[in-house]
DNA sequence: ATGGCCTTGGTACAAGGA
């Protein structure tokens, strides 16, 4: 029998509000990692407790109010590195470590906010400090997954309506030059490896009976190495907790691996 | 319609998200 590990990315848009969605879909899909954006949770309020009680080991990095990622997983995660090195930044947004063969990144891009902003050359300046980081982790860890919130629309396919959302928030070429930029270090959109249904989508907004509507954003990715591509078996969407009571917007995104 | 919803902080409404 081959055994997979399954990595799963969640926005979940305030962890002390999901927790109890969190551990639910933990019990139901059993990944092996799961990385969570936006947990808005300083680390001395993590629910590490909740967590270990159903068996999962925790590498958290928070801060108030905003933002917050971690990484959730069945085995210890080991090498754990916080933000990217180098990149002064206030803001908790990458958490990566190494479990199993794996070296796995979560990140939580900046949502940028306006083309022109201030928020977005930060966007852009983050990800350019991203970009080189994962290509030196490339060089040490050929078995990379990035995987999160990354807060761009890659292709029009990935926009409900690319007609209204033409150089909007994550659908500018500026972003989405961005998320080539990555593509060319070697990394792969797991998602397009494989036939998917027309109109999916990672994210619904809130308002406007969205989701009710279908109308969303592609915006949540697993990006897998070269050395990985030949080993991915399936990447879905699962809408599911997207129906629940209170969801966060975003749904998850899974991606089943060929263990190594 | 520069809207509509949700979360935080904090206790009214502003900021941020996407």
């Amino acid at each position: 029998m081959v055994s997979t590990l399954k990595l799963a990315t969640w926005n979940v848009n305030s962890l002390s509000v999901r927790l109890p969605q969190v551990l639910d879909w933990l019990a139901a899909q059993s990944p092996d990692v799961l990385a969570l954006q936006e947990t808005k949770l300083t680390d001395d309020r993590f629910p590490f407790d909740a967590l270990a009680e159903a068996g999962w080991q925790a590498q958290c990095f928070g801060q108030k109010t905003y933002n917050g990622v971690a990484l959730l997983s069945r085995e210890p995660a080991r090498e754990t590195q916080r933000n990217i090195p180098g990149f002064d930044d206030e803001q908790a947004r990458v958490i990566a470590a190494s479990v199993g063969d794996l070296r796995v990144i979560g990140a939580y891009f900046p949502n940028g906010q306006e083309p022109g902003s201030d928020k977005f050359a930060y966007k852009m300046r983050w990800q350019d400090a991203l970009r080189e980081w994962v290509r030196a982790e490339l060089a040490v860890h050929p078995a990379l997954v990035l995987l999160g919130d990354f807060n761009v629309a890659p292709e029009d396919r990935d926009v409900h309506d690319p007609v209204a959302w033409a150089g909007q928030i994550h659908c500018t070429p500026e972003e989405r030059a961005q998320f080539q930029a990555l593509l060319a270090l070697g990394l792969h959109d797991a998602f397009r490896l494989f036939d998917q249904p027309p109109r999916s989508w990672s994210w619904w907004d809130y308002r406007n009976l969205a989701f009710r509507r279908n109308q969303g954003l592609r915006i949540d990715h697993i990006l897998v190495s070269d050395a990985l591509r030949a080993r991915v078996r399936a990447c879905t969407i699962d809408k599911a907790p997207r129906r629940n009571p209170r969801p966060s917007d975003h749904a998850p995104v899974i991606v089943e691996i060929e263990a190594g």
